[in-house]
DNA sequence: CTGAAAGCGCTTACAG
DNA sequence: CTGAAAGCGCTTACAG
C-alpha cells in the first residue's frame, strides 16, 4: 500500500512537501507540484482519512444519523428518497458520507458530541428523529453543526430542512374547496407528531380562506393508521348515507389511498360523489386511478438542501437555519 | 474531548494498560480493568476510530458502497430495503457501516484497493453494480472481503447473495399453469440484464415441467420499461381478440402493473379473462387489486445475510461463498 | 520555496 | 500483571 513516504522518496523530497502539494498550499513551487501530483496519481496514492483526521483539524467528515433503520420493516420512501438527495449533492465533489443507525435506545447510551469524536466527524444530518429523542435536547448546546431533515433543531448550530406544513396543507385543503367541495372531512394524524399540528394549522387557516365555518366540517382521527383510515372514512359515510359531496382531505397519502378504497367499496364515485386529497406525495399514487391530488414533500430536494447546508456551516460558508423547501401541489383526476 | 491519556490518568495506569483493559486483553488484573471501565463510562470516554485505523492492523471497518446513488430518481424499493437489512444486523452490535456512491465513472478513476485504503475499509458490500463495471474485474484478484448483492462476484475474496432467479421464475410459471393458463405471454425484461436469462431460464424449465409447446408460448421483449409492457401487452391483445386465457408471465411486478393495466383498460378481467404474474414482491402491488401474484426477493434478507456474511468472512470464521436467499410465492387473487 | 520535527490518539511487541 | 516506547500516516507550525 502506498503512502505519503513513497511518494516523496520517488519525487525526491520530503513528506511535508508532498503534503502541502497535494493540499493545494500555496508556498509550493509550481514544477514541484506538478510533479508530485503526477507521481502520486502515477502510484495510486490516496491519502489515509484516519492519518488525515487524527493530524489535523480542519476536516470534512459528514454523516448521516438515521433513526429506525435497525426494524425490519420496508425502508419508507422518505428516507429513501432523502438518501438519494444527499448523495446527489456529493456526488462528484469527491465527498463521501458515512451513514448510521441511531435508535433512541443508543442515544441514550452515547451522546452525540461523544459519537462524533469517535467517529472523527465535524458535522451531522440527523433524520428520523422522533420528539423526545435525547439528541434534540443535546444539539441545544452542542457546538457540532447538525441539519434535521422534517425535525426542528435548535441551538446556535441546529439548522433544519423543512416542509412547511402549515402553508402546504392550506394549499390542498384550498384546492379541495376549489374543486367545489365546501363540506369538509379532515382524515388527521396522530397528535404526537409535529405534522399533524402544523397541517391542521393549515387546515384551519384554509376555512378562513373559504369562510367556512365549523360546521361543515368534520375531523376523522386516523393517526396515520390507514386501516383506521378506511374504517372511519367507511362507517361515517354509512352513518350520513345522503350526504355525498364531501371532501375528504387526509393527512397522508396512504390514508388517502385507504379513503379511496373506503368510498368505492361502497360504491360511490371518486372525484364526483366524494373527493379525496392526500399528502406527501408517495410513488403509489401514480398507480392509483383516479389519480388523487396530493402536496409533494420533495424528499430527494430536501436531502441534497441539506447535505449543501451542512457543508456551507462546516466550512463556515454560511450560518445555521431554517430553510423550507418548496413544496409542490399535483392535482387530481 | 476526553481521550485515553485522561482515562490512564484519572486511574493512574498507564495508557497501555486502558487500552488492553478496554479492549478485553486477558492479560490485565480484573480489579484494574472494572476501574478503568467505570472511570472510562464516567468520562464518556470514546476510542478514536481513526487513532485505531492507524494503530492497529486488526480493524472490522465496513462499508456498502452502492452504485446508482448520485442520480436524481427516487431510490428504488430494492436498495432501500437492502439497506434496513443491513442495519437491521449490525443494530445493537455496536458496529457502524459506512455508504459510499460509487458511479462507474468514479470506480474508473479509483480502484477498489485505494478506496479501501484511503478510508480503512476491511471489506465491502457492493450494490447496483452492472455487468461491465470496472470493480467487478479488480474484486477477482483482490484480498479485500467483498459481497456482491444480486450481482455474482468471483475471487477467492468474493461472495454474493443472490437470489435463485432460475428457480423463482419458474416457480411463478408454474403457479400461472397451475391457475389453469396453458398458453403463456412471456413479458420479459432486457437482455443486458443477467437476470433477464436467468429468469428466462425458469421460465424455459417450467415449461418442460409442464410439457407446454413453444407453440404454446409468445415473448414480448419489454426491457423491464412500464410504458413499453402497457403498449405491447394492449396490442398484442388487440390483434389476437379471441384468444383469451393466456398468462402473462412478466419478469418484474413493475411490468405486471403495466400489463394488468392495459388488460382492464380493454374491458376485460384479471384473473379470469387474462392472467398476470409479476416478480419483486414491490409494495404497490398490496395496493392493486386484484392482487397479482409475485415472487417476493426478500431484499431485507438479502442485506442482513450480506452484513453477516461479510464480518464473518473478515473475523474468518467463513469463507466467501454464493448464498441463495430463498424466495417468497405471493399468490395472487 | 523546502525540510526536520512534533504531534494527533491509539495499539502492541517488549521488558520487567 | 503493568509501563515505557515505537510506530501507524498524515498535517502543520517553525526554521532556514
Amino acid at each position: 500500500m502506498v503512502s505519503i513516504k513513497d511518494v516523496a522518496k520517488e519525487a525526491g523530497v520530503s513528506v511535508s512537501t508532498v503534503s502541502r502539494a497535494l493540499n493545494d498550499y500555496d508556498d509550493v513551487k509550481e514544477s514541484t507540484r506538478k510533479k508530485i501530483q503526477d507521481i502520486a496519481k502515477s502510484l495510486g496514492y490516496r491519502p489515509s482519512q484516519s492519518a488525515r483526521n487524527l493530524s489535523s483539524k480542519r476536516k470534512e467528515n459528514v454523516a448521516i444519523l438515521i433513526s429506525g433503520l435497525g426494524s425490519n420493516s420496508p425502508m419508507d420512501e422518505f428516507t429513501g428518497n432523502m438518501l438519494k438527495g444527499l448523495n446527489s449533492y456529493i456526488q462528484g465533489k469527491n465527498m463521501v458520507i458515512a451513514m448510521y443507525g441511531i435508535s433512541s435506545k443508543m442515544q441514550a447510551k452515547q451522546k452525540l458530541s461523544e459519537f462524533c469524536r469517535q467517529y472523527s466527524l465535524s458535522g451531522v444530518i440527523l433524520a428520523g428523529l422522533k420528539l423526545g429523542d435525547p439528541y434534540l435536547e443535546e444539539i441545544k448546546y452542542t457546538d457540532i453543526p447538525c441539519v434535521g431533515i422534517d425535525i426542528k433543531l435548535e441551538g446556535k448550530m441546529g439548522a433544519s430542512i423543512l416542509t412547511n406544513d402549515v402553508e402546504a396543507f392550506r394549499d390542498i385543503t384550498n384546492y379541495a374547496v376549489k374543486k367545489g367541495f365546501f363540506k369538509l372531512v379532515l382524515v388527521r394524524g396522530k397528535d404526537e407528531a409535529a405534522v399533524t399540528l402544523d397541517r391542521y394549522e393549515g387546515f384551519k387557516k384554509a376555512l378562513k380562506d373559504n369562510d367556512i365555518s365549523d360546521r361543515d366540517v368534520d375531523i376523522l382521527n386516523c393517526k396515520f393508521d390507514e386501516e383506521l383510515a378506511y374504517k372511519n372514512v367507511k362507517s361515517y359515510i354509512e352513518k350520513y348515507k345522503k350526504r355525498k359531496g364531501r371532501a375528504f382531505v387526509c393527512m397522508s397519502d396512504l390514508m388517502a389511498v385507504a379513503a379511496a378504497r373506503a368510498i368505492e367499496d361502497l360504491g360511490y364515485r371518486l372525484g364526483d360523489d366524494f373527493l379525496v386529497t392526500g399528502f406527501d406525495g408517495i410513488q403509489l399514487l401514480n398507480y392509483i386511478k383516479p389519480r388523487i391530488a396530493t402536496i409533494d414533500q420533495n424528499m430527494i430536494e430536501k436531502g441534497y438542501e441539506g447535505m449543501r447546508l451542512l457543508i456551507k456551516i462546516i466550512k463556515n460558508e454560511e450560518e445555521p437555519r431554517t430553510i423550507y423547501i418548496k413544496h409542490k401541489l399535483i392535482k387530481g383526476e
